[in-house]
DNA sequence: TCGGTTTACGAAATCGGTTTCGTTTCGAGT
DNA sequence: ACTCGAAACGAAACCGATTTCGTAAACCGA
């Protein structure tokens, strides 16, 4: 037999198409010990499989969670895959990914791709740019943002503990003895991230009395280096202490480095976000705020379970979950380019 | 309303829910310019979306394409989805992803998920030992392999031309003065791509008359670094010339040489394969095999939807495409690290 | 003007599950 | 023994599109 067909199991195993749904489902309304054990056999002996697309079709339920990434040649993006993927399958749903390529309109088709292919819920790692168009869905769907948010809020969100992060990489330079700190971003990234990051730096700053500032570098490589050049030299004489707001932005820094040698120079300390496994190894090691990828990847799929458990449990439009934050902490690797 | 179906689209523009599906679906039976136009201005009106699921289960045909990949936090398995993603977009197609992390029991629940959820289409990136189950699969729907072959053959395969890569990258240690070759590889990596890039390698020394080995590093970060220590030894005097087989490898070469001092021993040469960004910077730039990744996906998406249109078009076992092995030229980037 | 072929479209079957609702059976309580 | 409620299961409607088949109108050459 070619395909069998949930009535073909039901007649070999002398029972109802409804009953061999209900196994299939494992439902409340229990069955006989014995008509499932003869069930079971029939669909073990025939390798039975049931129809992903009917089944939706009546139940409107995919179990599909669909997936943006901005940006997927970030480490922290195929990470977060890795994570999702696993949370996901251990809950028996599969991914649906696209990636933006940090292009607000590929973002917004995927967006609409990705609900009209009937995903049961949207976790976005969104490049900005979006805002409406997501809290928009949200509205029709259960949506989980990761990493970035929205700016009208209202829209539950998993990220790391960027203030905590930045505290603890200002805590590492202090302690390997620099005087001068500036935190390095770049001028194409205005994401929350970002800025939140940005903030916080500021923050420590003054809450610890040290001199320092944002630098921010111009988009074009060489440009970048040069304004580079220029900072380290305007803190020339003092123990200047650099941070790289992501890992992009980190490797901008060790080109520039290059040029004045292989080693940091003397009293250059230097740290960064996202754990790249580069990191390991240049300058011996560098100082690195990781996060938390497979935890945070646990807690968005568990957050949209709950989401969509709500959906397609309640009638109405009440119990409806009240937008959530969720913070997951990360850690401070340190390693050679911030000791003494 | 809150959710429209087909008939009330053509209710609403006074045709037959069939007609609707003719404009959807622009089918040969052409309607008149003026029926056309008013189910459009319908459709534009309502926001009208067809549910996926329900085309899904008459035509079964859900556009979507499987992809398992075995490790995404290799940058060409990153590289490669965003590829895939963009090729597949383009032809109104949506990914499916799972992720083996190299773990073989998993590859082969991730191939009956993604087969059981309807997909038109698989793209594997195998880690091998499920070589019968996905010569079974490419039985039942189209079967596209990415990058690393299976051992009997008889699926499609798209990959780089290794062998002329090998080449290159010889050329450009020779043409540095290397004296002596090294080919650096994993104990724990036997995939058949590996295996092709070891005797090409094998091929172009005797070829050239040139003097070398494959050395295999254990797999322990220690014990592979003092195995690569003692290959260095031995060779010295003579001016060397080593390879990483692939990114990975060649981090960990990059950790052991970095005890040495930051910069190249005077007259060691390296070269790798895989384009990591970090190539850029480490030792001033590494002479890099770089595979034509956005090629690669365009050409796997351009087979399987080949197959996929084979599949449904054709009524029986007849027209079945003869599989194909698809070789996508990469190129050599020279940088520093084989300058003279 | 007339047979024949295309073209435009509608009615109804269909895809393969799930779900509702109703019926029968079984067991416990009195 | 009889009632009653729950448990086990079946019949049939249903999800929302596509697709087949049939028919009326339009077109066309002779």
């Amino acid at each position: 037999m070619a395909q069998m067909r949930i009535k073909d199991i039901a007649a070999e195993a002398g029972v109802s198409p409804a009953t061999v749904s209900r196994y299939l489902n494992n439902r409340p309304g229990q069955m006989t010990e014995e008509t499932r054990a003869r069930i079971a056999a029939v669909i073990e002996r025939t390798g039975y499989r049931p129809r992903a697309a009917a089944r939706n079709l009546r139940s409107s339920r995919t179990n599909l969670i669909g997936v943006i990434l901005a940006d997927i040649a970030n480490p922290f993006s195929s990470a977060m895959l890795e994570g999702l993927s696993a949370s996901a399958a251990a809950r028996g749903c599969s991914l649906m990914t696209a990636i933006s390529g940090n292009d607000p309109a590929k973002e917004a088709e995927s967006l609409t791709r990705l609900i009209d292919a009937g995903v049961d819920g949207l976790v976005v790692n969104t490049c900005g740019g979006n805002d409406e168009a997501i809290a928009a869905a949200a509205g029709r769907l259960p949506v989980v943002l990761l990493d970035r948010d929205v700016a009208d809020g209202g829209v539950d969100l998993v990220t790391s503990n960027n203030r905590e992060l930045v505290a603890g990489l200002v805590d590492a330079l202090a302690a390997a003895g620099s005087e001068r700190l500036c935190l390095l971003t770049e001028a194409s990234d205005d994401s929350p991230v970002r800025r939140e990051r940005a903030e916080a730096f500021a923050d420590e700053l003054s809450r610890r009395g040290l001199a320092g500032e944002v630098v921010t570098l111009a988009d074009g490589g060489a440009t970048g280096v040069g304004r580079l050049d220029k900072t380290i030299r305007n803190y020339a004489g003092k123990r200047l202490g650099l941070i790289a707001v992501n890992g992009l932005v980190f490797l901008r820094l060790t080109e520039a480095l290059a040029q004045l040698g292989p080693s940091l120079p003397a009293g250059l300390k230097i740290a960064t976000f996202d754990d790249y496994p580069w990191n390991h190894v240049l300058f011996g090691g560098v100082t690195t705020a990781a996060q938390d990828t497979l935890t945070i990847a646990e807690r968005v799929v568990e957050r949209l379970s709950e989401r969509i458990d709500v959906v397609t449990t309640t009638v109405g439009e009440a119990a409806k979950l009240a937008p959530k934050r969720i913070e997951i902490p990360g850690h401070i690797e340190h390693r050679a380019s911030t000791s003494r």
